[in-house]
DNA sequence: CCCAGTTCATGCAATTATGTATATACTAAC
DNA sequence: GTTAGTATATACATAATTGCATGAACTGGG
């Protein structure tokens, strides 16, 4: 091999990687941690080191040349195998101090997650634990998360997923909006109360006439992709939402409607990436998540049962 | 995408990889153009940095862990993109200034191509020639040299190949050698006369016996890979060797041997990579070389036919 | 037209990495 | 056992890189 061929320095490709994807030297430093001049530097760098014009200064922006575009190939390649690179090693990292990030839905990360977390920490301090709260899909294969909590089987053949358990989710609102409007008595009652919605694409929706309930667009008089928000929405009063039953029996001023329905029943999945799985801190935190959510789970499904 | 895992020092991977693939600290060093200090502190940052334990330090030599063999597959891909990266680079590059590399047959390199290196360098005092004397054949695919001078036709579809012309050789030794052993009038008299090879594996030896000269392995009773030491050993009145006519020709005290028999025609190529005719520089050092070689070959096929 | 909001470039101080020289440890051969 | 050869670790002076603060230039909106 010749090694003299690659002796131009990485980090300033690495550089003008996430500037040329972030689009611009600010953005890319926000990205890496580092600041706008040394990005700029090290792009500049790597120009002068291979002889190439990588960007087009047309004042304010950064504009990618036709010879920097032929080069972002080869780089984003080199920043894939980057990837795997970091992916392998926290697989094969056998200690226990360091950071794991989870991704779970934000109602879960508010209100289940911090408990589980906490005793973690006290048995296992060196662990850093990241909770990245949201409801997109996290991609796991591309290392946006080291663990995700999903309610669906991912099907991917890289990651390992485990059944910790089921939830369960009722419709609920508050005692004063249920004061003002009524109670319904049956589901046909609901057609003319206030939904609150998590989306604009109707998945909710689909689900709830699936479930035999006569219900419209028009019913969602508000909605919130952040669940959290959501939440809020029903303890202002502002109408009816699913939500998870062990959240909601356990608050005050919130009560079921319709309790006589069944509950909608959810999958709790754990999921991680087959090459963390080997992680010694990973595994760890794994197994504690799933130790707490099979527990929670069972208890939640008891306060249903009772 | 989530920059923040692949913010690892990507020079330290590097390191890793040259020291793995090199064996150790110091030769990775003296590959990289570094020191021995500064690969063993980068090869220890990096495993404090993913927590991986790359090497195992057993006294003097470095051993790679399970770990350090599952990582080093990713780092070599990282690796082979920026291998790709410096060829993409060098292709893009339109400055004139700069570096390039010919490789070439010793004998080529020593005699043909310093003059006409010579010219090119007044002509563009800003491009700095390396020649790469050998007789090994370098791999262009892996950018071992940029330009290659080449006896057979490439056919590997990434390379460019031009046919600059014809080469001949004969059978040549030193008029000493023939005042002392007699000049053979005939191909018999080769039988029991010394010859000099170029190597073991009997490739010239074929090659005569094709041209159906009688002679066997007892004829080479020495040889060079080297032909440039093959050439002073046939000057040094050791035997009869297969040379250039045109090198061979201009040289008092040399004569050919059976001067009648056909000479080995051999063709001449001049062959790059694909990615690297689009730069300037490089092409200009191409076309240079090929203009000055068939010229060369022109005037040493003049030389063969008057 | 001006102004807030961004973005890239530059000067300077502090940090960080690098090379030189040297010490130490191991292997192989006589 | 001893010695030559080779390899890795450490101390310190030097060189390079980084971040902060600041300036300059462009974009879009009122």
């Amino acid at each position: 091999m010749n090694w003299a061929t690659i002796t131009f320095d990485w980090n300033q490709a690495r550089a003008f990687l996430v500037t040329a994807e972030e689009g611009s030297l600010t953005a890319a430093a926000r990205a890496l941690g580092q600041t706008q001049p040394t990005l700029g530097r090290q792009v500049a760098a790597l120009e002068s080191a291979l002889g190439v014009t990588l960007f087009e200064r047309v004042g304010k922006s950064l504009h990618l040349t036709g010879s920097g575009l032929e080069l972002l190939d080869h780089v984003r390649a080199m920043g894939q195998a980057a990837g795997r690179v970091s992916l392998t090693a926290s697989g094969q990292s056998q200690q226990i101090e360091g950071h794991v990030s989870i991704t779970a839905s934000d109602i879960l990360s508010a209100y289940l997650l911090p408990p589980i977390v906490a005793r973690l920490r006290q048995s296992h301090p060196g662990i850093v634990v990241e909770i990245a709260a949201s409801n997109a899909i996290r991609d796991l294969t591309r290392r946006e998360a080291d663990i995700a909590i999903r309610h669906l089987r991912p099907d991917q053949p890289d990651l390992i997923a485990r059944h910790v358990g089921q939830g369960s989710a009722r419709l609920y609102a508050s005692t004063a909006y249920l004061d003002r409007h009524g109670r319904p008595s049956g589901p046909a009652d609901l057609a003319r109360m206030a939904l609150i919605g998590f989306d604009r694409d109707g998945v909710l929706l689909n689900h709830l006439t699936a479930a035999g309930l006569p219900i419209g667009e028009a019913n969602f008089r508000s909605c919130s992709s952040n669940g959290i928000v959501a939440w809020h929405l029903l303890l202002q009063g502002l109408g009816i939402a699913v939500m998870p039953c062990d959240l909601a029996d356990a608050t005050p001023g919130v009560e079921p409607v319709l309790p006589d329905m069944a509950p909608f029943d959810y999958p709790i999945w754990l999921v991680t990436h087959r090459e963390l799985h080997t992680s010694r801190r990973i595994r760890l935190t794994f197994d504690h998540l799933a130790r707490s959510l099979r527990a929670g789970a069972a208890m939640a499904a008891a306060q249903v049962g009772g």
